[in-house]
DNA sequence: TTGTACGCGTTATCAT
DNA sequence: ATGATAACGCGTACAA
């Protein structure tokens, strides 16, 4: 391996030099520089990674959180791909790497671990659940001072640094818009009251049947697991509701996909007998037949801004605070949530 | 930071012995070993990984590479979140981490520069096309003794370690599949041929139509890029061959249900005018209706067995090697290829 | 069984 | 504008 030694030598200057030629520090002569550079490029020389990082006391990576999540491999989800993408495009900008961890069930109790090792400067949180152990994690987390972010989830009473999407109108949007084509009747097909989104859609599918003048009955209240085989589930109990139910607001595209396989079981077709909107705005939504009206949220974006925002902190030096992004959303309109016929 | 030199001090023991002691090196005595546990524990030490890659000299690091794939959002798709899952699954049982890697298009050409930094100690390349720009950059990799792994991508005339699946099979078998359901004319909707494996399941498509006995008409042959797009698009020009078939083969799923939907808008459903099997098995096969038969890719498994192999080479400081491993593929039957209605 | 001492390749501080 | 040099935290060969 070349060092900074060889090419010190080879320029016929300090070591030091080599350094400042290459961080581009203090002034220097323009000869120098180039004959340093020079040197650099004849012997091949690049710095070392690692040893940077441990002058530095920085790595340089940004440390990105994956939740554990049983039976499922887990980047297969749209959701976490798209900020991962966006994640991928903010590091880069930065000069930073992304260095990614997949929870292990029993880790989940502690994030520290990660800072520890001093392998991440900062770490960005997905999937993260509003549970009793992970608000413990996570204020142990900024009490140590360590830099991080969560995407898409919030914690009531708490305060972290965090990337959202403004489910409650996206919601009330979706709900709107299934009312503006007509429908009256409408159930909503919710995930887990653990994730603050599914807090913030109820919300606002409360809102907008409230405003609308429409009740809400509480067995049009469903909830799965965001998975499209709760959707198809959930088909089965919306059945037997059906003389109440004109459409539905299903809280992200796979279990819409799945709750329109079990109605056309049933002989109900999504934008014929029935409305259907989804949320996210996935891939699967224009996979799907018929297309799905979705809720889209932008995820990319969430993931650069929560890569951005968090590494803006470590450049600055400043403390970990407390910034709350909230992006908006955006109702996409395709074939399932046609206009009610029988109106 | 708590650093050995302190525990050292407070067990009562010199800084070798506590390195020792978290190494599990040597033969030490029991109580000492304890004595040191306890002063860790007490001060909350934890080895700095940066300063251990230091001197060790390896970062720890396996470096995943995905290639540029303009206006698309890279992890969308299902190969790469599913190969991505494996690797990470790798990574952990080793006490690895994964560094990622997006490349940007100007620096397909130098791989080189991942392992100059020292951040990484071995890569797995996933998306790699057979261009001559990236033969050579392969080849000066292995020249310069990097440790590498390609998935699902080889390289006629090289030898680099590999892991690939058996695509050649697993077209075979699909066109027999729907040969088997009665169907003669078939068609191939494939992606670009600078992918090994579309040039593979040309193979097995050819070598199934010969078995049969049947002719391939070269109006048959259709090439997409594996979107959904390219799917509905190549539906087009099938439509115009509508006389000579009866079925389809495409090369992913993706491209299979793109072109079910524009078959669909001209009347034709799939699984009943007209048969179709895709390729990979991804949730997207389960989502569209009617469901698609496919091709199950094992990708998790590739990307643990290329991550499992690299690594293992690196472990046991054996030089890059020319390992080449495939994994077998399988039919999976749903609704898009049923039995042919007319005969 | 344990301690001493050096080296790893940089950054950064202090001289010059 | 440049050079000398002390850290940085750990691994490890060698000595005891």
């Amino acid at each position: 391996m070349v060092t900074r030694k060889e090419v010190a030598e080879l320029a016929g200057v300090s070591e030091a030099t080599v350094s400042r030629v290459f961080n581009g520090l203090g002034p220097m002569k323009p000869s120098t520089k180039e004959r340093v550079l020079e040197a650099a490029k004849q012997l091949n020389y690049h710095p070392n990674a690692i040893a940077q990082s441990f002058a530095r006391r920085r790595s340089g990576n940004l440390g990105v959180v994956l939740p554990y999540m049983p039976k499922v491999h887990l980047f297969s989800a749209y959701y976490f791909s798209e900020i991962l993408s966006g994640i991928g495009e903010q590091v880069r900008e930065l000069g930073y790497d992304m260095l990614l961890s997949l929870l292990k069930p029993d880790e989940s109790l502690d994030y520290s671990a990660l800072y520890r090792s001093q392998k991440v400067d900062a770490c960005v949180i997905l999937g993260a659940r509003d549970t009793p152990e992970q608000r413990q994690s996570l204020m142990k987390l900024q009490a140590e001072g360590h830099p991080f972010c969560l995407v898409n989830q919030r914690f009531e009473g708490l305060s972290f640094r965090e990337v959202d999407a403004d489910h409650i109108e996206g919601s009330y949007q979706a709900v709107r818009h299934l009312q503006e084509e007509g429908y009256r009747k409408i159930a909503f097909l919710n995930g887990s009251l653990g994730y603050s989104n599914s807090v913030d859609r109820l919300e606002g599918f409360h809102k907008a049947m409230k405003e609308a003048g429409l009740d809400v009955m509480p067995e049009l209240l469903l909830e799965g697991n965001y998975s499209r085989k709760s959707g198809y589930e959930a088909a089965e109990r919306l059945w037997e509701q059906r003389e109440h139910v004109e459409a539905v607001f299903a809280a992200n595209d796979r279990m819409a996909i799945g709750l329109m396989q079990g109605l056309r079981e049933r002989g109900w077709i999504a934008g014929r007998d029935f409305a259907v909107i989804g949320c996210d705005d996935s891939d699967a939504a224009k996979l799907s037949d018929p297309s799905l009206s979705s809720i889209n949220v932008p995820f990319y974006e969430m993931g650069k801004e929560a890569a951005r925002g968090v590494l803006a902190g470590v450049l600055q030096g400043e403390a970990a605070n407390h910034t709350r992004v909230r992006l908006p959303t955006q109702v996409v309109v395709r074939q399932s949530s046609k206009r009610n016929p029988s109106k």
